[in-house]
DNA sequence: GCTTTAAAAAGTAACCT
DNA sequence: AGGTTACTTTATAAAGC
């Protein structure tokens, strides 16, 4: 018996940083090769690292915002690479810009198919929503820790919302604890 | 006392000429989609609710008449599609979706998705079939449930895949392409359940 | 509320061979 | 019939309409 907790894999981290320095963001959009700036569609400028492969959203406030990283170490390497790149085209960017995780979305795996529709009375309608004729997964909004799970048919799971590394293993133990509650556990 | 007494004359009279618009698309909608007055009566009730909890506010009345239609024909058994519900209204289809989930969860309304058996009567006529056909179509939907094989699939599609399915198994004439164009289901999807269902009904087949 | 980014899950659909 | 691509859902920051 395989523990659904191992199975847990982080698949996107979104954090948000800022330099503390204005940019001028056609300028930026010149000098960086690559970058994306349609400022009549987006405010942001959009840069994509390759190793580690992530996005980032840059904003003339300075601000930044990286999502596609696979682990927060990745999030903090693909910005450290941004803030090389800002500071060899003369822009001053602070030491160390605080760098705060804002969402953490994983893939996990419970091991047994399930009854969503069973599943959805069971873990209380006001807390679900399970529309099959329009999305195949079970939106479970979980109190403690803060997340929502997507539950689907074949016992494949995400977990989305959380900010912490461990909110996702306390996430599948939870509701693997009660789905077992339930009875409705392969 | 004079400016409070107008702030709940102009709410009370704005409320009242929402709710008479409300009504009206609810009663067009309805009539569009053949739902009985039940249905009709029951949207407008949920409409109501949804008024004097001032669920309104920051949202059209057509996209909430129009939530409100799909809700109740689902809570009376007499489900129609998104898309069926699209067609209809003025609103498009992501809004309803959002605004349907939003006076769902405000509301409380405890509605579960749709039973595919509830299509079932409506494609059968549609399609002109036999009633021994549409109570096989039924039949196969109630051992594929029995066989939990119904979890994340569409109501909608299932349902079509089980009336041409019926319809194969009573020898009675249909295509895919008559299924799809009454259900609104895609070909390939009618083919997919139809093989999963015929699996689930006896392990072999195909 | 919307716009843009990223990623997973599974179902549905459009398009092409 | 099959394969590819793409859209549906969840969360989240950013600036501005």
């Amino acid at each position: 018996m395989t523990n659904p907790a191992d199975s847990i894999e982080i698949q996107n981290v979104v954090a948000s940083t800022g330099i503390g320095q204005e940019l001028d963001l056609e300028a930026l959009a010149e000098d960086l090769p690559g970058a994306d700036f349609n400022p009549d569609n987006f405010p942001g400028l959009v840069y994509r690292t390759q190793e580690p492969k992530a996005a980032a959203l840059i904003f003339r406030s300075g601000k930044i915002v990286c999502t596609g990283a696979k682990s927060i170490d990745d999030v903090h390497e693909a910005l450290g690479i941004i803030f090389e790149k800002l500071r060899g085209l003369q822009i001053p960017v602070e030491e160390d810009p605080e760098i705060t995780v804002q969402n953490i979305v994983s893939s996990a795996d419970l091991g047994h198919n399930l009854n969503l529709n069973a599943l959805a009375i069971g873990l209380g309608l006001e807390d679900v929503e399970y529309e099959p004729e329009q999305f195949p997964g079970l939106v479970y909004r979980m109190d403690e820790p803060e997340v929502v799970i997507l539950l689907f048919g074949s016992g494949k799971i995400v977990i989305t919302g959380g900010k912490r590394t461990d909110d996702a293993e306390g996430a599948v133990e939870e509701i693997v604890e009660r789905i077992e509650g339930l009875g409705l556990l392969g | 006392r004079l400016r409070k007494w107008n702030e709940r004359f102009r709410t009370r009279d704005s409320k009242e000429r929402n709710l008479k618009q409300a009504l009206g698309e609810i009663d067009r909608m309805a009539s569009a989609l053949g739902l009985p007055d039940n249905v009709r009566e029951t949207a407008s009730v949920i409409y109501r609710r949804a008024l004097d909890e001032d669920l309104l506010p920051g949202r059209s009345i057509e996209g909430v008449s129009t939530s409100c239609v799909y809700a109740a024909a689902r809570m009376a058994g007499v489900p129609r599609s998104l898309d069926e519900i699209a067609d209809v209204s003025r609103v498009e289809k992501a809004e309803i979706a959002r605004t349907y989930r939003y006076v769902v969860r405000e509301l409380k309304l405890e509605v579960k998705p749709a039973d595919p058996e509830q299509y079932v009567p409506r494609f059968a006529s549609d399609l002109e079939l036999s009633e021994e056909s549409e109570m096989r179509a039924k039949g196969l939907l109630k051992n594929a449930k029995e066989k939990g094989v119904h979890s994340g699939k569409s109501p909608v599609g299932l349902a079509a895949a089980a009336v041409y399915a019926a319809a194969l198994l009573t020898n009675e004439k249909t295509t895919q392409a008559a299924v799809s164009e009454v259900a609104d289901i895609s070909e390939v999807t009618i083919r997919n359940r139809y093989h999963e269902l015929l699996e689930a009904e006896d392990g072999l087949v195909a």
